[in-house]
DNA sequence: GCGTAATGGTTGCATATGAAACCAAAGGCG
DNA sequence: CGCCTTTGGTTTCATATGCAACCATTACGC
């Protein structure tokens, strides 16, 4: 028999980095049909959209600093939106570097519909958690995140 | 004011599939970046070996099952492994269209340095966590995974 | 104020990836 | 047995993405 016993097998389904990709992988991809195929939205465009309906107003950088987005691949995601007239956009004052971003009319429109669906899914999805494993979730999470952040620098 | 309020403001840092999407991302390519500047591995790459040293032998098709990867980009990461010397492929007697995939010295060899070096990297992403979190949390994740499984079907 | 550096954003390019077409071997089924 | 279908795997093609070069504008040093 070779020597193949390095002591302990490695099993990638208790990996944390493996399991975590894996069913984010599942769940974005879900997800991404339905605004894809509804709505024809990439997740990128889908997320530049819901930071401004959260926000309100954003520049490209400040979308990319909270997605932590490529510069190019929302640089595309925005310029699509506009195409669309989902969005609109306009040098800032101060400093014609800088856009400003916003929805449209019809980008509400369109994310009146679409985060009540979005909402609606997560609940399905989450249907099995309570509301107190839901919450430790995201404090996992959270606790990840910042770990992440640490260890980066 | 335009109509812009629609009743709740959407906050994608507390939506599971964006929140879930993103920490795995980073935590993913964090990781990556170690298996791929030291020794020159894809991710999909890095799986093909990890199913395998586990598994001892498999065809592509199960590596596929195994990981929910694309058919191609199985191919193509078995392919350079191959090429590489890392693991043996050898058309199965019974079945000559499966080809059964094992581990070659070169590769057992590797993952003997590999593995210990994901454990320990591992080790420090959860560092935060107490072993109870830490096994809560892939709970969570199975949960959800079976909940995805049903809403797939 | 003027030349250089820094910054916001866009574009070109090389690569990775998924879907679908494709190929070869095995499984029905008459 | 032959034909048609199925299946494991590869290849082709279109697209998405990240990096780097780039462009335009602003900030900084003198």
């Amino acid at each position: 028999m070779p020597h193949d016993a390095p002591a302990e097998r490695f099993d990638l389904e208790r990996f944390l980095p493996y399991r975590l990709d894996s069913l984010a992988d599942r769940i974005s991809q879900a997800l991404a049909r339905l605004y894809e195929t509804r709505h024809d939205l990439s997740v990128a465009q889908w997320r530049v959209l819901a930071w401004l309906h959260h926000r309100e107003q954003l520049t490209a950088k400040q979308i990319r600093e909270a997605t932590r987005m490529d510069k190019a691949r929302v640089s595309r995601a925005v310029q699509a939106l506009e195409d669309r007239g989902l969005i609109h956009r306009r040098a800032a004052r101060e400093d014609q570097r800088r856009h400003e971003l916003r929805l449209s009319e019809a980008g509400h429109a369109l994310l009146a519909a679409l985060v009540p669906e979005a909402r609606a899914w997560e609940a399905e999805l989450v249907a099995p958690l309570s509301i107190a494993e839901y919450r430790q979730l995201f404090e996992l999470m959270d606790r990840l995140e910042g770990q992440l952040a640490r260890l980066e620098s």
